[in-house]
RNA sequence: GGCGAUGUAGCUCAGCUGGUUAGAGCGGAGAAUUCAUAAUUCUUAGGUCGGCGGUUCGAGUCCGCCCAUCGCCA
């Protein structure tokens, strides 16, 4: 039974350079992905970069070159550090590719013909240095001055399209009621019902001071507004804008299960996105989870504090502590909640050492290390009765529930709670090697029926541990597997790769020491 | 300025609809142990639960105000 899932990071903005935000969010997308396709399904892990948009246009303008040429410098770079990360992406879209462009205008003339989007004016308060317009209220604060030029606001009407999203408050309200997961956490639902109950105007979705983006159908000069355009991505990466003006036949892998984005855009992806989908009879996603940020030794991450943890920054951790490392801070320490989480070097190592080197590293090394030396290298048989299970804890039962544990949070995306359980195993694997004390039975050859059974117990159990740390250190656990005589993922069906006690008596297990103590060394960052 | 959060042991945080001695992980300290990457296991941390006032037989747990930090909006 394969079924399909379907998770999105955000498309990034080839006007800025990849960072520690870009790297978390698309990383904690890899490891569901990861822990999806090892549970059997089949999963659509979509990216990309979002490359319109009047400041692609501008700096492009400013290096003499054409927006495209930088829209595909730097998307080429945003592909190149997937690969840095060890990303296991199903698709990279681009919003310049035709396929996108052609899907977006005819999704948007379905909406001009339901009439979901119109023609409408605007008029305002015109700050011609910064092209923006501001509001009445805020226009009487400035003085009818712009705030950066000094210069007088001037009084301006334009011609745009609209979005109805005004009719869509009601259902929308009723959608976030019925649906309590709709947005997480807790807190970002409830600041997007707040604002909800303020009441929804109709957005512009398309400008017409500028010209790089994908153009409004029959109404020439009118381009799409560089975030509508974006948003259509997780949509027109699976072709359902393609049969132009009919219903579409749909995608295994839509409603897709989670669009994982940073807070910064959620109202975007909460409101109007689903706004969007009602608009065009599509099903909403199940999910919208909104992290937040990263911090930087305490402080707010600024270009103008030049602390962003930037990629030579993040080359550099990697370089020291190994990708695996890298991938487990990410997922088991980063801003998934409501609150920012703080980036520093100590933490990194502190981490590193006390879950890499300590207990993912340690206790499969001891267990291989027992075995080589009162085995010589081989997995001895486990003799225990079956029943009654006396002889200790049940260690088919603790794996049994801990598998069980481990899916519910990954499917519900706590991802450092899945981490936790899979990383108790081996605690208890710890602590059951301490209390049997093998190291003390096999100075006495009498003993050796009950040090095969522990040490065997021990072996069977590390392996499921290490199965279930996978989607988090994929090189890593590979290197565990093979050391621990197990067949690659993939080749075997998750019941199988995830049951306690596959591994035959008589296979040969290697001990080995996966992750190296290394020194605290201070990584700054790098001046941007 | 409007709306909303958060403020609990050195650090990161749990504490649901109010009720016996306020919890976990990490760090620190002590002990045990030696199979292991000076790893592991066990024990231990006496913290005005931001401040003040209120409701209540009883409040981190509800209400008000204040302080600090932060988010969303304008």
């Amino acid at each position: 039974m394969s079924t399909s899932a379907c998770i999105t990071t955000p498309i990034y903005y080839v006007n800025d350079r990849p960072h520690i935000g870009h790297a978390y969010t698309t990383t904690i997308c890899d490891v569901w992905s990861r822990a999806a396709r090892l549970r059997g399904s089949d999963v659509f892990f979509l990216t990309g970069t979002d490359e319109h948009g009047s400041k692609v246009e501008k700096s492009a303008a400013a290096r003499g070159i054409l927006p495209q040429a930088l829209a595909d410098e730097n998307a080429a770079e945003f592909q190149r550090v997937l690969a840095v990360f060890g990303i296991s992406n199903s698709d990279f879209i681009r919003t310049t590719q035709p396929r996108h462009e052609r899907q977006v205008r005819a999704l948007l003339q379905r909406l001009v013909k339901t009439g979901a989007v119109y023609l409408g004016t605007f008029e305002g308060w015109y700050d011609d240095g910064q092209e923006e317009y501001h509001t009445e209220t805020r226009a009487r604060e400035l003085n009818y001055k712009s705030p950066i030029s000094g210069k007088p606001l001037t009084r301006a009407t334009e011609q745009n399209y609209y979005f109805k999203l005004s009719a869509y408050a009601d259902r929308l309200a009723t959608h976030f009621a019925s649906h309590p997961d709709f947005v997480r956490p807790l807190e970002r639902s409830n600041e997007m019902l707040a604002r909800l109950r303020d009441g929804l105007q109709d957005v512009p979705i398309t400008r017409t001071n500028f010209s790089w983006g994908i153009s409004m159908p029959d109404a020439p000069g009118h381009v799409v507004y560089v975030w509508i355009d974006a948003l259509f991505n997780y949509i027109t990466a699976l072709d359902l804008g393609a049969t132009d003006g009919d219903r579409t036949g749909g995608s295994p892998y839509w409603p897709a299960d989670y669009h994982i984005v940073g807070k910064e855009i959620l109202w975007f992806h909460a409101v109007i996105w689903p706004a969007l989908l009602m608009a065009l009879e599509l099903p909403l996603p199940k999910c919208i989870y909104a992290h937040s940020f990263w911090i930087a030794d305490g402080q707010k991450m600024s270009k103008s504090l030049g602390n962003f943890v930037d990629l030579p920054t993040i080359d550099r951790y990697i370089a020291h502590f190994g990708l695996d490392a890298w991938r487990w801070y990410m997922a088991t320490q980063g801003p998934i909640a409501a609150t920012d989480s703080d980036f520093s070097a100590k933490h990194f190592h502190e981490i590193y050492t006390a879950d890499l080197v300590n207990t993912v590293g340690n206790c499969p090394s001891r267990v291989g290390a027992m075995i080589a030396k009162y085995f010589d290298g081989v997995l001895p048989v486990d003799t225990r009765p079956q029943d009654p299970p006396d002889s200790g804890p049940s260690w088919e039962a603790i794996c049994s529930n801990t598998v069980s544990d481990w899916e519910r949070r990954m499917a519900a995306f706590d991802l450092h709670g899945a981490a936790r359980v899979a990383m108790d195993l081996l605690r208890r694997v710890d602590v059951f090697i301490n209390d049997t004390a093998p190291f003390k039975l096999a100075k006495d050859p009498a003993n050796a029926e009950r040090l095969a059974s522990i040490l065997n117990q021990c072996a069977q159990t590390v392996r499921v541990a290490g199965v279930l740390l996978e989607p988090f250190m994929p090189s890593k656990m590979a290197e565990l597997a093979r050391a621990f005589g197990s067949v690659p993922s993939g080749e075997v069906a998750w019941s199988v790769r995830a049951k306690y006690g596959t591994i035959a008596a008589g296979h040969r297990i290697e001990k080995l020491a996966l992750f190296p103590r290394v020194d605290p060394v201070k990584i700054a960052p790098s001046p941007s």
